[in-house]
RNA sequence: GCCCUUGUAGCUCAGCUGGUAGAGCAAUUGAUUUGUAAUCAAUAGGUCCGCGGUUCGAAUCCGUGCGGGGGCACCA
């Protein structure tokens, strides 16, 4: 008779084969009405299931993950079933719990609207009312798959022939007249699931995730235990949304997109400013790591994109030029091709190595409209990007090295939380499978010594060689994929690349291709985001704004200005004819760090008032002072 | 690229079932000379995204193209 082991050790023995509930009962009453599934020797089950054999069990409510994802597990069910109900003829498909909520896709010919998720979700409301019954049945398979297509469920019926043979096909009902395929567990009736849930948002997806397959409409929702939990959800995306760099950008006059050229950005004077900083600090930073800056066409022969494998096998992604006298050129998507011919320039010999260039190199790429996604997914962006030429013994230490420069500039730009993704060889590749397997492992070998959280992505290297993808988390806890690091024992060899090694033969060179932000332009987006525009001083594209207090002080003001400019901060004045308040908003809302108010006080002691963004305290300088403090903080952070 | 949705003044938006456009802010001009998040007034500003169609008549309805947004697929 089972002997049942509790998480924190304790031990109940039970004379029959016990359920859930009477576990809880012997625990306590409030965790009766608390328990929403349990686990029997780490497996999930419902509540409801029977125990024979000693085990350990671990009862989950609302406050542990496991709890909170069988909610909404189970309002995906709840879902499914209203809009069957209400939309008869409508097939299900599938419907997991995802980061926050779920989804449930379904297979219906008019679209669903606003009005249909309103109707929808008050159709669940009346059926968590009715507190329906949960209950779990297993079926034999071919029972299962003619049941389905008998009543019509094409995609039901595809699944269960998808799923292997030896699995057991559990079928659970939700009160009398909805039943789905599901592995469970489920709460034990509709009632559990409780009031706080939303379905957000209406959306296309393909069938099985294929872009080839039928295209469903999938509905998402979120769920949470409490009502408060769910406003605090909702307020947490609407601070992102403030947060938008689409929104913020248009309020910092930084850039803006148009349709001649979408996907592209035109920069402003400010946002080209910060662009700019990024880049000097960048140059600042690789300099003293040993990197030399080159920079290549960006328009090349197309003879050299089908040498590279750029042309098969990233065809689709390139534009090309043809000349009136008819040749075919790319304009480059990459940077590769074009520093692999500076290295092939003049001979170089193994004590060059390792050779590290580096260039901020614009390029080009046709991405799927569907793709685009204000500076965070564009089609031309600027890379930070180096090519590394050294020997195969050289490619863990110096991956090393560039993911110690990475951490080290991410912190610089407020960034302490980075994990890494590695990704081995794809399906569309060039090389041999030997020499992935090299490049694989040195490459792994790297990440390991980090010693930084990794994961690993099966089958999404580049083309020509493994990567690792460096993620950082944002202030409001948003991953963003920045840098990245690949190996690459394929392009130097289709280019041509050699050294002359110590023994006077010549040798092939491996290539690690890195860049740090990524793309400037989406380094930019994120940094906008992480900050919500509020950027620190040394990077503010726009560090200061002078005010007088009426035009007696305007030459003060432009003196004060004046001074600060020679002493590289940038500022200008305000000389509109507008009163102190009005300018404070103006400015503020446009984000500008620092706001220097002068008027008779100011002129009379030779020195400003000093206003910080979203900091009404104000403090009086003696303007030498303020240029002492301020051109410090103005420098690039050195460490 | 696919599904849904959307496109009106520099910006944010209103314009019901078809009768050739309206607000606030911004701009310009004038007044005001201001001490920490919007001073007052006047003026000017629009091929209602493009192209076709229906209609006596289209910002409004239909088709199509382009752009934006949310997803899917793809990806830095």
């Amino acid at each position: 008779m089972p002997n049942i082991t509790l998480p924190d050790g304790k031990q109940i023995k039970f004379d029959k084969p016990v359920s859930g509930f009477d576990i809880c009962d012997k625990i306590s009453k409030s965790l009766t009405k608390n328990a929403l599934i349990m686990s029997v020797d780490g497996k999930q089950k419902d509540l409801s299931f029977n125990i024979e054999t000693d085990s350990k069990v671990k009862i989950f409510t609302a406050k542990d993950k496991e709890g909170l994802e069988t909610i909404r597990h189970d309002t995906a069910h709840i879902m499914a079933m209203a809009v069957q109900e209400l939309y008869p003829g409508t097939q299900v498909t599938i419907g997991p719990v995802i980061e926050n909520g779920f989804f449930y896709d379904f297979a219906r010919k008019d679209p669903f609207t606003d009005d249909d998720l309103k109707k929808i979700e008050k159709r669940m409301s009346e059926i968590i009312d009715k507190d329906v019954k949960t209950r779990r049945e297993v079926w034999d398979r071919d029972k299962a798959i003619g049941h389905f297509k008998k009543i019509g469920e094409k995609y039901k019926a595809e699944i269960i022939e998808s799923i292997p043979k030896n699995e057991e096909l559990s079928i659970y009902h939700h009160g009398d007249t909805w039943h789905d395929l599901c592995r469970g567990p489920h709460l034990v009736s509709s009632g559990k699931i409780g009031k706080a849930f939303k379905l957000t948002k209406v959306s296309g997806a393909y069938w099985r995730g294929d872009s080839d397959n039928e295209m469903l409409q999938r509905i998402y929702g979120t769920a949470w235990s409490s009502q408060k939990e769910l406003d605090d959800y909702l307020k947490r995306i609407e601070e992102a949304e403030k947060r938008d760099h689409r929104k913020l950008g248009k309020e910092m006059d930084l850039f803006h997109f148009r349709e001649e050229s979408p996907g592209s950005v035109f920069w402003h004077e400010r946002g080209w400013s910060l662009f700019q900083k990024l880049v000097d600090y960048m140059r600042y930073r690789q300099k003293k790591a040993g990197y030399k800056e080159i920079n290549t066409p960006e328009i090349l022969d197309r003879s050299l994109w089908e040498k590279s494998g750029h042309w098969e096998k990233f065809g689709e992604h390139m534009y090309t030029s043809t000349t009136p006298d008819e040749k075919i050129f790319a304009i480059k998507p990459m940077n590769c091709p074009g520093c692999v011919q500076v290295f092939n320039q003049g001979l170089k010999s193994y004590r060059d190595l390792p050779l590290k260039m580096s260039e901020f190199g614009k390029v080009h790429r046709y991405e799927p409209s569907g793709a685009l996604h204000g500076l965070m997914r564009v089609r031309a962006f600027t890379q930070d990007d180096a090519h590394i030429f050294c020997t195969e013994d050289q490619i863990t230490s110096e991956s090393l090295t560039v993911t110690n420069l990475i951490l080290n500039i991410y912190k610089d730009l407020g960034f302490n939380n980075v994990i890494l993704k590695y990704s081995d060889r794809p399906d569309v590749r060039v090389g041999e499978d030997q020499v992935w397997d090299k490049s694989e492992a040195a490459l792994l070998e790297a990440v390991k010594a980090t010693k930084l959280e990794y994961s690993i992505n099966k089958g999404e290297g580049a083309f020509y060689g493994p990567k690792i993808e460096f993620v950082l988390r944002d202030a409001i806890g948003r991953d963003w994929q920045c840098g990245t690091l690949q190996v690459d024992l394929n392009l130097p060899e289709r280019l041509g690349a050699t050294y002359v090694d110590k023994d006077g033969s010549k040798k092939i060179p491996v290539m690690l291709h890195r860049a740090l932000f990524g793309s400037l332009e989406r380094f930019i987006g994120i940094l906008i985001e992480n900050y919500a525009g509020k950027l620190p001083f040394w990077i503010s594209p726009l560090q200061v704004v002078v005010i007088p207090i009426s035009d007696d002080f305007d030459e003060y003001a432009k003196k004060v200005s004046e001074k600060l400019n020679d002493s590289d901060i940038n500022s200008i004045v305000d000389l509109k004819n507008h009163n102190l308040n009005y300018k404070i908003r103006e400015h503020s809302l446009s984000k500008i760090p620092v706001l220097l108010i002068c008027g008779k006080k100011e002129v009379d002691s030779n020195s400003v008032t000093i206003r910080k963004l979203d900091n009404n305290k104000q403090e009086t300088m003696k303007l030498e002072k303020f240029l002492e403090q301020y051109t410090a903080l103005s420098k690039v952070p050195s460490n």
